[in-house]
DNA sequence: AAGTGGTCTAGACCACTAC
DNA sequence: TAGTGGTCTAGACCACTTA
């Protein structure tokens, strides 16, 4: 026999699974539904925090314990030893910029939807090299929003990368990451930068990272030559 | 003034940070602990559980709380609604069988390791069709290792993918994906499959995927159309 | 404002597993 | 096999949030 709390987790499901409750239901106070169920009110919190990790129920002071899904919602967790990984940048990576320039909101070429939150933003183009390897890996296209414009003058010193400069600059971290991968036809220009012929296969990767309640950090626009490097992803399910 | 049990976890991770305790060492049994910190047993527990949480400590039964990380570890969790979504199979595709044989290890074109363990491995090569266009978004090679060949006989009615059919016929369930992606020239057998001028670029994914204990259930190589698929990634930390 | 979850205590017995 | 974490109880007070 398991123990009496997830006997309790597995009850409350199987009401749910049942219809005998519904998702947007109130589950009842600890304390009555402790004693509806006979057990102690600690156990049945160990039930709950169970049911609240899974992603089950919604807690709340005050407003009680809701349901907000009918079954434990599996957890797809990256295996990642930092963002740094998770932005392709290797460890011995140097970032060089070229070119830094304020633009409209209008010229930004970035997949998606019209990033209008800003007028002004700081564009920032480099590229990056990887041991000391003269020809670039990867060139990039940083556009960072006015909030953040700021990072300007320390740019000419950044080596890592734009978005460590304004989390050090501002105090701030990188709380969520949108990216998308495609391949392309490699232009000219980014061509030339890595010695590639024009045309020739390369991976873009477009970039959205953001710092708390959906705030923008930086677009990023990389292109990277697919003989030196490729993008890896471990995601562990539960 | 935060909750005790806060307090007890920021206790042990300034220990930690101060070389007082280091990683591999272990904590104190829980009832000395509690004591000689002031506190319940119950309080000392919620402090662990915190801790083990966020992967700073491991605990087992009889071999006590190991300090196993010096910092909370960030968790990067992926926003993805299913495998489906994470494996980039849209929700109204097919996938149509073109070929299954029996191969031996020596013949699997996959990168990286040598999967040498199991002589003979299932090869079902197919194609994935999106929305009743008959022209295929993506071509793939899925190679299954003996363990789960005996899924030959069923992929004949298989439409969706693979890795489903083995989940369903031997009610196992995938754990843990990796996934390499690369650009590269189109092949001229994909690029006819594809609608496509060989050598333009396209989308390699590379995927292995495991059910439990690191016991792998396929390898898969699917060629995506970059006109109609870009592999999106929406991650979140903590 | 009060109902709710959050925190905390002091005990007890149990079950497993690593020594 | 015994030391450890796991489970469970019955109580108490508190702080917050939202109805």
């Amino acid at each position: 026999m398991s123990a009496l709390y997830r006997q309790v987790c597995k009850k409350i499901l199987d009401q749910i699974a049942s219809g005998q409750r519904k998702v947007g239901d109130r589950l009842p106070p600890e304390e009555e539904f402790a004693s509806e169920l006979g057990i102690s009110r600690s156990t049945l919190r160990l039930a709950f925090a169970e049911l609240e990790a899974s992603g089950v129920v919604r807690r709340r002071k005050r407003a009680g314990t809701q349901i907000i899904a009918m079954k434990p919602q599996p957890k797809f967790s990256m295996a990642t030893s930092g963002i740094q990984d998770l932005l392709s940048l290797g460890r011995n990576t140097e970032f060089r910029i070229n070119h830094v320039s304020t633009v409209h909101s209008d010229d930004i070429d970035f997949p998606g939807e019209h990033y209008s939150e800003t007028a002004h933003w700081l564009k920032v183009c480099g590229a990056r090299t990887m041991n000391d390897d003269p020809r670039p890996f990867s060139t990039n296209r940083v556009y960072v929003p006015a909030r953040f414009a700021g990072i300007e003058p320390v740019l000419k010193t950044a080596d890592t990368s734009v978005f460590q400069t304004i989390e050090a600059t501002f105090g701030v971290s990188v709380n969520r990451v949108t990216q998308s991968t495609r391949a392309i036809a490699c232009p000219r220009k980014d061509a030339d930068l890595l010695g590639l012929e024009p045309g020739s296969p390369v991976l873009q990767i477009d970039a959205a990272l953001y710092v708390q309640k959906g705030e923008l950090m930086e677009l990023s626009v990389a292109i990277f030559d697919p003989s030196r490097f490729q993008l890896y992803s471990d995601v562990s399910i539960e």
